[in-house]
RNA sequence: GCCAGCUUAGCUCAGUUGGUCAGAGCAGGUGAUUUGUAAUCACCAGGUCGUCGGUUCGAAUCCGACAGCUGGCUCCA
């Protein structure tokens, strides 16, 4: 999940969370001997705040903790903003015995105000703003500890970090709170338990993913859909091994830059082979197996490719991290003269698509020229170029990520946002300047000279595996009608029924996902059983409907729907299924 | 990988300070019931309490190692 701030550094929410993590971190002061300082901004759902302490923190402190702050907050001492030079700030951390806050001074550009903030006896480097005294801060709750190493960089040294989150009010705190505990809801990984969708298994291992019949059955109905598009967009599907030889990936690079990451390699005929971690090397081998003319362009191959890749066993999660996944990828070869229009039909293809699978709000990130990179300027410019044109002409809110590219070219992520607010990084188009040279990817001009095409990797989906988790936790299970693995369950009131039940299943059978439930149950359970597994439509049977030949429909979301015949309800579902 | 926490039947959880503590509900099986819009009843089966060591007369309960998971850090699809 994107953990960009899209908190406004100006709203008094940010500056009472930012007030509340002073608050908690000269608490811990307080009850905590030689705590050294890191930094502890607000955050979208909260703040943190990160320490060095000798004491190993558990959530059992939280209890002590929170009533210090609360004294903190009774004793309501303004927050002081002071200024300062760097040489005082200096001398005066290093008085203090703050070495990640002499650091983080470091980091201030010449000529930047700096700045303290001082409430009570508890002083911090630090930009502001805050509320005007310790007694603002008021509704918070501390949430969680977790290691995080300073500067994020696993060489430096780990410190301990609080979460927590704070509100304008009580009631604000409890919506929060609340809010936490529907995400938790969503949680893929209990859906997709409780739904029979997948599982991840101790005994295969980690971040190895088993997709059971029900989660199968929605995989299928996405890459019928994801190949009908590609086909109808002027994609060729191909499909390459799950293996290769050394010397590929050694043309490609991966083996320089990326062998921490890809298994270890399996040797037969004298030869090693590695599991792919992408597709590229391959998707590269068709264009090359021959030669290629101008008039052949733009090709674009794409493929629901599975490659593997070694992730640390601490930052596997659920289907978001996973060491085994199925790129919907494709790799785009194509002139100079069209690279524009390619870019902007893929932007325009990725639009659609989310649009789809239910998602509405887009955003792109615009990450350009680092400082460590490969090609010409004069490529870089122009497939930056094309790639903020597309996002115009399609009009994909933007921003630009200046220095975020990779060293073999410039790149757009888009990220979508779910129902309930947060960001996914999904799509990613990405320009390569690297791989057709290291192939010596050619093709014959007009001109009848040798060129270098133009080479855009690009997923829309991500990988399957991720972008079924996000559709799990953005529908919360209860897919939409086309993507439901049963879209309707036949319910007689009793045994009496169960004939014209199978009847009027195998009536639907023909366009519809259909089961029966025969047990001798009660209505009321059949019903409940219908929602927990979160079927859009129930047909309930009884005496009346073989009597009328008709259906009493129940809507997952709308509940009694009333009596219809077949043929209207049939109708009906046909008519969701198109929107 | 690192930091912290967690790990009792398929799932959700009880198990006081180590001494009939191996339990419940749901799910599953069997039988009864034939039911009108969010759980019918009864019975049965299910776990060497994550694994391996240790302490103890005795360990689910204490200690250690390991594994897995959870929350993070980093990275990314």
């Amino acid at each position: 999940m994107g953990t960009r701030t899209s908190l406004d550094t100006q709203s008094a929410l940010y500056a009472m969370r930012h007030s509340a993590a002073h608050v908690m971190a000269a608490a811990v002061c307080r009850l905590y001997g030689d705590v050294k300082l890191d930094i502890g901004p607000p955050t979208e759902a909260g703040f943190y705040y990160d320490f060095d302490l000798s004491d190993r923190l558990t959530p059992e402190d939280f209890a002590r903790i929170e009533e210090e702050m609360a004294k903190i907050v009774e004793e309501n001492a303004p927050f002081e903003r002071i200024e300062i030079t760097r040489a005082e700030a200096t001398t005066m951390l290093e008085e203090m015995g703050q070495p990640y806050k002499v650091e983080r001074l470091a980091d201030i550009p010449e000529g930047e105000t700096i700045t303290l903030y001082r409430c009570g006896d508890f002083t911090d480097l630090c930009r502001g703003p805050h509320v005007e005294s310790t007694g603002n801060v008021k509704s918070y709750k501390l949430l969680s500890v977790a290691g995080s190493y300073f500067r994020g960089r696993e060489t430096n040294p780990m410190l301990q970090r609080i979460y927590g989150t704070a509100c304008e009010n009580d009631k604000q705190l409890r919506v929060q709170l609340k809010r936490m505990e529907e995400a938790k809801k969503r949680d893929h990984r209990r859906i997709g338990r409780d739904l029979d969708l997948f599982s991840i298994q101790d005994s295969v291992g980690g971040g190895l993913v088993h997709w059971h019949p029900r989660g199968g059955r929605i995989r299928a109905l996405i890459e019928e859909y994801w190949k009908r598009e590609h086909l109808a967009n002027g994609y060729s599907l191909v499909y390459t091994p799950h293996v290769g030889q050394a010397q590929l990936w050694k043309t490609s690079g991966h083996l320089e830059l990326y062998k921490e990451m890809m298994y270890a390699p399996m040797e037969f005929d004298d030869t090693e082979y590695f599991i792919k971690p992408m597709n590229c090397p391959f998707h590269i081998q068709i264009y090359k197996s021959h030669k290629r003319s101008y008039r052949e362009l733009p090709i674009r191959y794409a493929e629901l490719g599975a490659v593997y890749r070694y992730e640390k066993a601490g930052v596997l999660h659920g289907l978001f991290r996973v060491r085994g996944f199925t790129q919907d990828d494709a790799h785009i070869f194509c002139t100079p003269e069209t690279v524009e229009d390619e870019i902007r039909e893929v932007a325009r293809f990725a639009n659609r698509m989310w649009k789809a699978f239910g998602f509405e709000e887009i955003t792109a990130y615009l990450a350009t020229k680092p400082a460590k990179a490969t090609g010409d300027d004069s490529l870089w410019t122009q497939a930056t170029d094309s790639l903020e044109k597309a996002l115009q002409a399609e009009g994909i809110a933007y921003e630009v990520d200046p220095g975020g590219g990779a060293f073999y070219g410039p790149k757009i992520d888009l990220k979508v946002r779910d129902c309930i607010g947060r960001e996914w990084q999904m799509s990613t188009v990405q320009f390569d300047f690297n791989l057709p040279e290291r192939f010596d990817l050619a093709y014959v001009g007009s001109d009848g000279e040798t060129h270098r095409p133009y080479m855009v990797h690009r997923a829309l989906l991500g990988s399957l595996e991720r972008f079924f988790g996000v559709l799990i936790e953005h529908h919360a299970g209860a897919f939409p009608l086309w993507l439901a693995p049963e879209q309707v369950r036949v319910s007689p009131l009793t045994d009496d029924e169960n004939t014209y039940a199978a009847e009027v299943a195998a009536q639907l059978e023909e366009d519809f996902r259909v089961t029966v439930d025969t047990r001798s149950e009660r209505i009321g359970a059949k019903i409940r059983a219908a929602r927990e597994m979160k079927v859009p439509y129930q047909l309930i049977v009884g005496p009346k409907e073989v009597e009328a030949g008709t259906v009493a429909v129940r809507g997952l979301h709308d509940g009694d729907l009333g009596t219809m015949t077949l043929a209207d309800f049939a109708s009906k579902l046909r008519d969701e299924m198109e929107t």
